[in-house]
DNA sequence: CTTTTTCCTACCGGAATAGTAGGAATTTCG
DNA sequence: CGAAATTCCTACTATTCCGGTAGGAAAAAG
């Protein structure tokens, strides 16, 4: 299961991604950069209701990851540092909640030697190999993008 | 990351898996039930060092899970409710880790609604179901007959 | 009737999770 | 410059969960 930490960076992710899809689509300024229109916290806070100071850890981890950029003072605020497709939510699970593997003797990103037992036969470690194998088939091809399906357009533009 | 709970729980149930193959390769008696010959909790920790009483919870747990028969008394100890290729990974790990999806909103059987979230237009909801699926693809497939690989069996019967 | 086993209830320490508090540093704008 | 708005940093806290322990009751075999 995701912590809520993970949970949280997926709704605030989505956000700042809905916020880059838009500043791209005005293509007045061709050289915008993404820190020219930051997200503030409290303008994520205000679309989505949580703790203002939990989100903020949350965000400094995100940027610490490398996955948000960030511009302080007034008119401040967050932004990716990527195209969101290039951005795959494993990544995001990974800085938040670290392994994704099931075991940390498949763990490819925080691998960890498991005692009395001998990885080369270990029935276990196969089968969790498998199941390490179909997450990420999935985690790594789905990324930001994929978050943001505007939940108030059936409708294109609006 | 599975607890460890359920790992120490696949260890012995990969024991169990043995005893009850070697049970139905002895032709001998072809009424022969699992309960003649229950494996003890103690024979389990000689095989795989860990804490008996620890090891005592977890049995319980498979037993009420529906996994694994018991019987008291000398000459007593557990054995499989069911030939092992019928029992799932994923069974195993509902009893002792419960949920395998991502999120509570995407849980099949541990279902709790998500709040502040429009399932049916939640970008996460839908992706995590995607996780939860590639899962399950294993998990419900890959069953207790998997985890029986001999380790010291390069040569078949030894 | 003793031994061996499962079964049951309760407890316990440490780690992780989910935050909170308070302020320092930086930037913008009047 | 000075005030306001924002990120950034360190530390603290409350609660829950994990991993394990303790002690004995109940049942079965011989």
């Amino acid at each position: 299961m995701l912590s809520k930490k993970a949970q949280y960076a997926f709704r605030a992710l989505g956000t700042l991604v809905r916020a880059d899809l838009a500043r791209r689509s005005q293509e007045s300024d061709v050289d915008a950069a993404a820190s020219d229109t930051p997200t503030s916290i409290t303008e994520i806070v205000k679309v989505h209701p949580m703790s203002t100071k939990f989100l903020e850890t949350i965000l400094l981890d995100l940027k610490r990851g490398g996955i948000l950029g960030s511009k302080k003072g007034k008119g401040g605020g967050y932004y990716l540092m990527k195209h969101p497709e290039d951005t795959p939510l494993a990544q995001v699970i990974r800085i938040l909640d670290g392994p994704i593997a099931p075991l940390p003797c498949v763990s490819l990103h925080f691998y960890e030697r498991c005692v009395d037992c001998n990885e080369a036969v270990c029935g276990l470690n196969r089968l969790m190999s498998e199941v390490r194998d179909a997450n990420l088939a999935v985690l790594e091809k789905r990324s930001l993008a994929d978050l943001a399906v505007d939940p108030d357009a059936p409708v294109a533009k609006r």
